[in-house]
DNA sequence: CCCTGATGGTGAATCGTTTCAACGACGAGA
DNA sequence: TCTCGTCGTTGAAACGATTCACCATCAGGG
């Protein structure tokens, strides 16, 4: 177990700091040196230890990642286009998933802190801005992900939930309908909230429309379905024509309790929209309409800005906000 | 940034031993000097280098998990009851997705072994038993997920993948099913061979059924919609009339490619099983007869056996095999 | 008044790597 | 022959937390 690179050293007859070199910078170490060096590590065993590696350089060759759920398929994808980003640069993700808890959210941040990460990336949920922007001060950047930041001390690379949302319900709207409702998860959840925004400004605009708002506990397919047998078991008469989902876990879980009860048909009694357009909208019971967003880009795009602000911590902050786009299926079709 | 456990020290007036005291025994220290230590921690902002913990501890807290497709929720649902289990026990967990490919299955081994952690579940993917033979050899314990050991030197938790082969097709051919194709996936996998050789031993229970075996390149969404495809490019004669998938994955791109085309009705022309009975089988298109396993707790297990192995070297390796269950929804009812 | 044990605290050694000043050997140029 | 620069190598210091042998103090028993 303990084959350090003192022994290495005295196997292949040099001293340490060649050792190294050998291992850091062969190019100023001669050839036999080089050769001798790989024999004997080879022949140890040897494997660097890391965390001496890391003290002696004062921080990690990692990143943090908190997501807000690593279980919906739009956070494991920006965790994908993350590391890939990552790996070519050398560097690892340490992923950390929130699962929507302020307490598991602030303990990955505890452990990247400790860790010395070379940035974090997060999805933030509860009010942590402060905490976020003195680790900043302190040398560590951090990039919100799928959040715009609130004042212009750190970078971030989110998507336009507002225009979203008002994309989303102008949709419907403009299939006729207009009793919509807002199936949102947790408000307390920026997204959330500003996916709400968006679809108020959109039934502002059409006089006869209404906008009903379902809070729910978690963005989960469990959830949806929570929700989804409340509506079924509604009277027809005081069910929305139209549900707007938060995400689509949601809209997974609506569909569920809606379509396999069989009262409610989709889209005929209620059309629906979901969030994210995760690679199974495409194959649910009714194919689901959903608002894409370029998840695996904003993972890389994130991971970039990060490490560029790790190599030069002048630089200034910068907000990236991509734009949202319909996929329209038969879930909100003309019906 | 640099503050360090002898800033803390300084400030509280007390000698650095007495500061690591105060955190890890606090009980030896008098409470006054755990107070002004306390205090000089908090007005200096210090955080506990982990690296240098490590370093001296000889091992990290964390362990390492590596799965195969990080975005299949399968794999998301181990890890999470391996996170749930860890985090009971003050560890962390460290992800690593190979992605299918043994390179970056060996990178990530590569990297586990120098961050010195405590031990390695591993869902394996190329040839690297005796690899990981020898890390566990050397002292780090290593248990095998989703796939049985196949000596004694390790250990596994894993599912009955030759009886949920065996059900799935049992079932298919119960439904009067007789041309039955299998929709591989890699059959270099091990999981997708074994599931293989029970579909092959319930096929050869009925005189006339016959199997067809489709070898992909992924498990995934994106490679069943390709296979798909194919299958519904031939002639209504020469499809099978019962498909049974190596994941949920390639079931939901097939019934993409299938039912949406609209050519090949399911179940009636084709009915479908799929494998892993993810939380979206139920809400797909035709609802997803699938092989349930109890994902979650195979994470529990296979952390709790590491963390005994890592606490006591020398137990005996333990083999753990669930059993997976048949869930019959409407793409394998009677049609 | 001395001895014993318990309690609370100290400070140096240690973990394994990287870095850097310093050194010897050697060849080129004067 | 002497000097200088280059190249390859060395060895010790440093990173920051933990541990452990040791010391000081004090209360209580004899």
């Amino acid at each position: 177990m303990a084959v350090s690179i003192r022994d290495v050293a005295e196997r292949a007859g040099v001293s340490v700091g060649t050792v190294s070199n050998v291992l850091n910078r062969p190019d100023r170490v001669s050839d036999a040196v080089v050769g001798r060096v790989h024999d004997a590590i080879r022949e140890l065993g040897y494997v660097r230890n890391d965390a001496a590696r890391q003290l002696r350089a004062g921080r990690s060759s990692s990143v943090g990642l908190v997501v807000l759920d690593a279980r919906n398929p739009f956070f494991t994808d920006i965790a994908r286009g993350a590391e890939d980003e990552a790996a070519e640069h050398g560097v690892a993700v340490l992923l950390g998933d929130s699962d929507e808890k302020p307490e598991r959210e602030a303990a990955y941040l505890d452990l990247f802190e400790e860790q010395r990460v070379r940035g974090v990336l997060v999805s933030p949920l509860g009010d942590i801005r402060e905490r976020l922007e003195r680790l900043r001060a302190l040398g560590t950047p951090v990039v919100l992900v799928d959040r715009m930041a609130e004042d212009d001390v750190l970078s971030s690379v989110s998507v336009d939930d507002h225009a979203g949302g008002r994309t989303a319900v102008t949709h419907l709207l403009e299939q006729g309908r207009r009793r919509v409702a807002f199936v949102a998860g947790p408000l307390a959840i920026r997204q959330v909230a500003d996916r709400l925004a968006g679809a108020r400004d959109a039934v502002a605009a059409v006089p006869d429309a209404t906008l009903e708002v379902l809070e729910g506990t978690a963005l989960s397919v469990l959830e949806g379905r929570r929700m989804g047998e409340a509506l079924a078991a509604r009277p027809a008469s005081e069910r929305p024509d139209a549900v707007f989902a938060a995400n689509d876990l949601l809209a997974v879980g609506l569909l569920q309790a809606l379509v396999m009860r069989g009262e409610v048909r989709v889209p005929e009694d209620v059309a629906i929209v979901g969030y994210d357009d995760i690679d199974f909208a495409a194959a649910t019971v009714v194919p689901l309409s959903s608002i894409r967003q370029p998840s695996r880009l904003i993972g890389q795009t994130a991971l970039r800005i990060l490490l560029e602000e790790a190599d030069d911590p002048g630089l200034a902050p910068r907000q990236v906000v991509f734009q949202p786009e319909l996929v329209v299926r038969e879930s909100s079709a003309i019906g």
